[in-house]
DNA sequence: TTGATTATTGGACTGTGGTCCACTAATTGT
DNA sequence: ACAATTAGTGGACCACAGTCCAATAATCAA
């Protein structure tokens, strides 16, 4: 299976294009409203215009077809400030930490939803650790390692454990209710970088 | 509503002894074989020799009844150390963080789908961080308020914020199906004390 | 135009969590 | 004995995730 798949000479009914667009926002859209619980595929696929089996067609569950949704449809796979520069020292993890406080202010309630379902299904658990967890904790491990490299850091400690320690409280916080503000930002860029 | 609820003068059918341990058992169980998604109630039900609405008159929901048999059927309650005495220092929270390893070892799964099962349903959450949650996080804030007492942790330093950054990258690693393994709890230990 | 191919559609179907309800069984107080 | 009270039982019922299937629609190649 080399590179020899090179154009099937495309044929049969193509997928219909607005669906695509329609249902993610539909999926969206309801989900802000009811949250992930509250809504069905029954729903999204009514809002969508569209016949509930196509949905099934295209996504596996309601999970991964949320989960396209919301990191689709929302332009958020893409975690870096807008800047364009990366973040960098202690200001720049907590404005990073601010940004990624936004985000969950938004769709806090979706992302535990897909927290939730991936611990049913590794396959999908995989599938959200590459496209969200990993180039987020990437984004804080690399601001921590030039960090290192600038003397800010002690070099003995590890920048990968650093930044699961900082992921991980968010995550801790989030899947048991409790409020992540603008203060826990701060305290924890302090702690990582403090003393 | 003072104490004036003193003591009801018990009337009616009572409660089925025997049934109450059975379906905790019978949930253990079948939570053991197929995992919690693969469990249903009916099946617990069955297997217990008791209706199903039985289950629906005393527990709310299929995670609450899940939720009781784990802890109140494998005594996990109680997270101290055996040894009587609370941990102390670098290498007490080292010894306990082994110590809910070994547990995560045997339940790892069971508590991944519990932690899941909490986010579609608030009143769960709470009891679930009530029972397991703070307990535990309780432990590491005491450990580090006395060795702040000390001197072994600066004093700017917050130990309420680092308990939950050590309890924060156990989940974080847990839900995303990272090893949990003694060299993590040896750096985490070291991490913390550590410099 | 015809055939092959693929997508969409709508409807039937299963399994599950959860609710509702009427009936029966066991207990206490009179 | 009898009423009140509470628990267990079995069955109907609903909403939803997910599957299956037959019919139809849109496209390409001949």
């Amino acid at each position: 299976m080399g590179g020899s798949e090179a154009r099937r000479p495309k044929a049969g009914r193509p997928p219909d294009r607005q669906a695509g667009r329609a249902v993610r926002q539909a999926a969206l859209q309801l989900m802000r409203e009811k949250g992930y619980a509250g809504v069905s595929i029954a729903a999204i696929a009514a809002r969508a215009g569209v016949a509930r089996q196509t949905l099934y067609n295209r996504w596996p569950t309601k999970a991964d077809l949320v989960l396209d949704a919301v990191f689709e449809e929302t332009g958020r796979n893409a975690p870096a400030l807008p800047g364009g520069a990366p973040p960098e020292g202690q200001a720049g993890l907590e404005a990073f930490l601010l940004q990624v406080l936004g985000h969950l202010q938004q769709d806090g309630d979706p992302l535990r939803a897909l927290i939730a379902a991936a611990q049913h299904d590794p396959v999908f658990r995989d599938a959200l650790r590459a496209r969200f967890v990993l180039p987020r904790e990437r984004i804080v491990t690399d601001l921590l390692i030039r960090a290192q490299a600038r003397g800010e850091i002690a070099a003995h400690r590890d920048p990968g454990l650093l930044s699961q320690l900082v992921h991980g409280i968010f995550w801790y916080r989030l899947l048991n209710g409790q409020e992540l503000d603008a203060a826990l930002a701060r305290e924890i860029a302090a702690e990582i970088f403090g003393r």
